[in-house]
DNA sequence: CATGAGCGC
């Protein structure tokens, strides 16, 4: 499964819009935004958890278009330092 | 009540 940084988001836009939106290129198996927990706001950013078959096709498809009046910036993301679990280890996910 | 870089706790 690959993951997709999806920028450049509408504050409109919500999980379940992304999701409506790149299951319309293939099957989205999960969608997580990222609000700024700081202020509350959201950072008009999330990802996308796809396999890398429709990622990469989601991402072709998605990439520069349109969404809700923003340009979407869709970009294969990069790996999260840490996260909830400590990853320190050759065994990696 | 708001905003706009860009990579999530």
């Amino acid at each position: 499964m690959t993951k997709l940084y999806v920028g450049n988001l509408p504050f409109s836009a919500t999980d379940e819009s992304v999701r409506a939106l790149f299951s319309n290129h293939g099957t989205v198996e999960k969608v997580s935004l990222i609000n700024d927990r700081d202020t509350g706001r959201p950072r008009g950013f999330g990802f996308v958890e796809m396999s890398s078959a429709d990622a990469a096709r989601a991402m072709a498809a998605l990439n520069g278009t349109d969404f809700e009046g923003r340009t979407l910036r869709v970009n294969e993301a990069q790996e999260r330092s840490g996260g909830g679990g400590f990853r320190s280890g050759p065994r990696g996910r």
